[in-house]
DNA sequence: AATGCGTGGTC
DNA sequence: TGACCAAGCAT
């Protein structure tokens, strides 16, 4: 591996021993991702897409490495460049992101290939500063894609960051009011040589090694150094605040099923929970199960029979709709008539896959007739 | 600064 | 099995 020994560090301040011990460890141990282009070809002097490394850093926000693969792949057969992403029909990447969740995400990544494609000639801007302009992309994003994609000595600090730093300095103070103080120490282990690298690898590491529960701090290439291990329970870090009590709240959901076979949907407005997707009629979803929750008040008079319950459970709330079905003509001009055959191509939200599941049992059939 | 915003995997 | 939590952003 000559690309390790011809490196020469001696030149780089940034380069302590510490992150000389991570991206060792990188360079033997990083998990390969469909995005990522290894260090050893990066070494080699290839690049990543930024497009690519965009793409999935937006999709990993707040979501995991398994989840996001597949939705990846898709989004890339469907709009192999950044152009094809940004003259997309908005419902088409709606739908496509249906199921990822945080759908704010999928409505800012059109706007920012949009603007990418009409301000930057097609091109991302290469610098933080640039990039952090954009819509959806913020401290982490921003930083992630300057490093990895254009080598930027940026410091990134996510989840796993925060976890091996405040591991690594026994940093006692709860998040989020200690991100300032492990943000400087990213900075300071961050080195000019392999920005990119040395991101991925402590996002590796967070992710494989320094968990959240049991860390595997004998395969750790930095146990040696690190405060929390030497106290005896790495486990408690980082501290952070508590969570608050989720609510419940209380809702109804209306199946319309036409002779031929279709289903009555509308498109939630834009912003907001949900915003932007696809919904069968519901009504308001109130802290109280006080009565409204009840055929009575469907958007509009059938013979309506009831379906049972479904729950679901969303960041800040758990929610659980009585479900009912009805065979209705097609009367109804509060939203449109989708064939059952067709829903799978829709951008329902996964709490709306579950009602209509519950409605009509086969409905997400593969080859649904 | 605190809150709103999804989902599925894990133990 | 329910609580935790995963490569955060916008306001």
């Amino acid at each position: 591996m000559p690309y390790l020994t011809t490196r020469d560090f001696s030149s780089d301040v940034s380069a302590t021993s510490t992150t000389q011990a991570l991206l060792a460890w990188y360079d033997k141990h990083h998990r390969e991702l469909p995005w990522r282009v290894s260090p050893k070809a990066a070494a080699q002097g290839k690049r990543p897409e930024p497009y690519h490394i965009w793409l999935s850093e937006v999709m990993l926000q707040q979501t995991t490495v398994t989840a996001v693969k597949s939705y990846f792949t898709k989004f890339l057969d469907l709009w192999p460049r950044i152009e094809d992403l940004a003259t997309a029909p908005t419902e088409d990447v709606m739908a496509a992101w249906a199921g990822l969740g945080y759908y704010a995400r999928a409505r800012n990544l059109k706007k920012c290939a949009e603007a990418v494609a009409a301000h930057h000639g097609g091109s991302f801007p290469d610098t933080e500063e640039g990039l952090r302009s954009l819509p959806g992309i913020g401290d982490y994003t921003s930083a992630a894609v300057a490093a990895i994609a254009f080598n930027r000595q940026a410091a990134v600090m996510d989840g796993n960051v925060e976890r091996v730093i405040s591991r690594l300095f026994a940093i006692d103070a709860p998040l989020p009011g200690s991100k300032p103080f492990m943000k400087q120490r990213v900075v300071e282990l961050t080195p000019v040589d392999r920005p990119g690298d040395f991101a991925q690898a402590m996002m590796d590491l967070g992710a494989t090694i320094c968990t959240p529960k049991r860390p595997a701090c004998a395969l750790c290439p930095i146990n040696d150094r690190c405060l929390a291990l030497a106290e005896h329970d790495p486990e408690r870090l980082p501290v952070k605040a508590a969570k608050k009590e989720k609510p419940v709240r209380f809702g109804a959901a209306f199946v319309a099923v036409s002779p031929e076979g279709e289903v009555l949907l509308r498109r939630r407005i834009d912003s907001g929970l949900l915003g932007g997707m696809t919904e069968v009629p519901t009504t308001g979803w109130t802290a109280r199960q006080d009565g409204g929750q009840t055929a009575e008040h469907a958007p509009f008079t059938a013979e309506w029979e009831s379906c049972g319950a479904v729950t679901h459970v969303f960041t800040h709330f758990e929610l659980r709709l009585s479900v009912f079905r009805a065979a209705v003509t097609r009367d109804s001009d509060t939203g449109w008539w989708e064939p059952v055959t067709n829903l799978h191509a829709q951008a329902l939200p996964t709490v709306m896959k579950k009602v209509i599941t519950q409605a009509i049992p086969l409905a997400f059939r593969k080859h649904a007739s």
